[in-house]
DNA sequence: TCCTTATTGAAAATAGTTTCCATTTTCATT
DNA sequence: AATGAAAATGGAAACTATTTTCAATAAGGA
């Protein structure tokens, strides 16, 4: 394995040893490409673009790296109910900011949206005071998604029923 | 397969034959299950309560049972994150009327709660039309989950830290 | 009752992810 | 720079929830 000392962010050297944890290539190499695209990766998605610059990493090691950034923070994992995890920088990590997601369930599509933010938080604080105080539940993480139909996929209907 | 006609709720048969299906001891069974227990169950769940009357039903058939039932509206599935999905009788088929949920990443709770919901609604709506205008992403449905710690595994923390 | 067709059950297939384990690599210590 | 203990890796095999296949069975209209 070819060794380019930190090519990735300086941060992440430091992060890493922080936890008692190794800089690698393939920890490095996963970390790049979450950062050059802003979609939403698949395990595999990630795994083919390592692989097309470094083929002697495998399958396995982009899952372990995904987890081991996960439980760091550094990446947010997310279900889009495809049956496929995807993963997505963390905002404090060069990621996109704070934001949630509309996922057509005809074709896939993700979109980010982050509008309606301060009424979101606002319905987030009283909930979970009002939860955490009624069920003695220690809320840590929330999850707001809304499926429907995307723009294209509307039009694509359209088209159908003119025909 | 033993005929016992309509064990089950009456509507189910009328529900079934409206859409051009028939009504089979599986449908009827599986039904059951979902109405005697307000927990959240996984397909395998339910087939161990379904098999354990009805020895004969497959677990196959139940996973076709709860998707033609998902389909139809009448049962409502969920992913909870833990990799299985879990089935909960709608509210108009005399399920749990409308409620969100909370989830222990510890040991894998999950708390039906139904508070705070016009508040909700009203985030709900303010989102969906901003969203729909400005994306033209019609929403059709939402997915709103808090996950944390749950009263007992707050104090199986701290009983450990006490020893 | 008869006949068409939907439904079923068992086995095999699938797909994403995890585990196993022998080999390689990192990096603190010499 | 060399050493060595521990961490990390990669490929194969295992795992697990779910789906597909297909021959046999059952539902329900005629
Ligand atoms: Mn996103
Ligand atoms: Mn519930
Ligand atoms: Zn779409
Ligand atoms: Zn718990």
């Amino acid at each position: 394995m070819p060794r380019r000392w930190m090519a990735g962010p300086p941060w992440l050297y430091e992060r890493l040893h922080g936890c008692g944890y190794r800089y690698t290539l393939p920890r490095e190499a996963v970390l790049q490409v979450l950062t050059q695209t802003p979609e939403h990766l698949s395990a595999e998605d990630i795994y083919f673009l390592v692989h097309a610059r470094y083929p002697q990493i495998g399958l396995t090691t982009v899952y372990r790296t995904l987890d081991l950034l996960v439980r760091m923070g550094i990446v947010v994992k997310f279900d889009f109910g495809d049956g496929r995890a995807r993963f997505e920088l963390a905002a404090h990590s060069g990621g996109k900011s704070h934001h949630h997601h509309l996922i057509c369930t005809l074709c896939g599509r993700v979109i980010d949206y982050s509008d309606f933010l301060e009424k979101e938080k606002e319905l987030l604080q009283t909930t979970q005071k009002g939860l955490s105080e009624k069920y003695n539940f220690e809320i840590t993480d929330h999850l707001i998604q809304f499926y429907g139909k995307c723009q294209q996929c509307k039009n694509a209907e359209k088209q159908a029923e003119r025909r």
